[in-house]
DNA sequence: GAATCGCATTAAACTAGGTTAACAACCATG
DNA sequence: CATGGTTGTTAACCTAGTTTAATGCGATTC
């Protein structure tokens, strides 16, 4: 992973190679289109626990992971929190869908490790969407990464049971197993601690 | 609604119009570039009962409703069903991710009334993402909504118990309650007739 | 090295929803 | 009219997962 120890330096540099990878590889974007998408970034660094947003406040920005681990989570009235998915290296990161139907986010991005971070306001980027269609076409595959993802969730709510969910799970992001907690995968699972230390214990056997 | 009687005249009446309204409103595409997506489509008639794609089929085609409804489901390995969402007037259907993925279909489509439809292959029309933005914005503008729908419906499964899925999807879908039999709903619900059935006794005490 | 904290495990009692089966209401059809 | 097919309801029993609480245990802190 690119290190990351200076949040303050100019960009052009170490920081952005993983994310000009990502979009280079999607949408292979001209040069100067790249320096107009690159300049909406800036660095943000967000310590174990902390959050990136809370529910209630307006989205105004996502980012992209260079290092570390976030999830995003709903909370019950009673407090009771329900994992909604996991982001790390590499990967996008926001309230999307709060941003695109224009209400308050309905769930928390909150980091579960030391993570680095470039983020941009999310208006002007979607303006960047008219200027040149490459950033349209990076918006609509990353609709259509997320909605893939969601969808494949749904069938696993349908069809399987919290077993099945947990075996899943663990052929999906074998590496996450050891950066989680278990009770964060029992919450992405929809199930309790007690009820994946019985699962754990049944599959040991 | 549309009528519908003759499904093999001339296209670029009646049976465009709701397709172009939907089209114009979302991302309101130059004459000649309407005329290129409009020639893409054609009529088809599903009856009632009748499928329009079926698991383990590849996704070719997808569709925009002129009057009907149909639904989308899973099947367990033992036979049981689960309705995952349904489409009516005015929408676009298909098994979209499938196509995405390059994957035969992991879903049913089938007609719950009479349906009429318009119907592209999908690879032309992705094909006219290149040709024009206005396309690609489509394409994306679509994947967002589906997403924002996914994502609507997973916060229900992990917040929501039966009961209050169910009367939000009273609130929701007001006039599918009465197009749709019970156990089509309780499918959708993740639950089984029997339970709704408990639950629409309790509600009315 | 003792005390504390956070996390996983286990057990016991409980509950939402599943399963099966019987029955009633409502059609369509001959 | 009788008959059968389809849908919704009810009841009895079963099961997966919840809730609460106690126990253990490794990691940190003093």
């Amino acid at each position: 992973m690119v290190s990351m120890e200076d949040d303050t330096s100019e960009p052009g540099e170490a920081r952005f190679v993983a994310l000009k990878a990502v979009v280079d590889h999607l949408v292979a974007p001209p040069e100067e289109q790249w320096q107009s998408f690159q300049q909406l970034f800036h660095a943000r660094f967000l310590k174990e626990g902390e959050y990136f947003i809370r529910v209630g406040e307006p989205s105004e920005y996502f980012g992209f992971i260079n290092a570390g681990l976030v999830r995003f989570f709903y909370q019950t009235p009673r407090g009771t929190e329900f994992n909604k998915s996991f982001s790390q290296e590499n990967q996008f990161m926001g309230a999307y869908s709060a941003f695109l139907t224009n209400q308050p986010a309905r769930f928390n991005i909150q980091a579960l490790e030391q993570t680095h971070m470039l983020i941009a306001k999310i208006s002007p980027i979607i303006r960047l969407f008219n200027q040149h269609p490459c950033w349209e076409k990076l918006g609509r595959l990353l609709a259509e990464q997320l909605y893939i993802k969601k969808e494949q969730r749904e069938a696993e709510f349908l069809l399987d049971d919290a077993e099945t969910r947990y075996r899943h799970f663990l052929e999906h992001y074998p590496d996450l197993e050891n950066r989680l907690a278990q009770y964060h995968i029992a919450s992405y699972l929809g199930i309790t601690p007690v009820a994946l230390s019985r699962i754990r214990k049944k599959r040991k056997s």
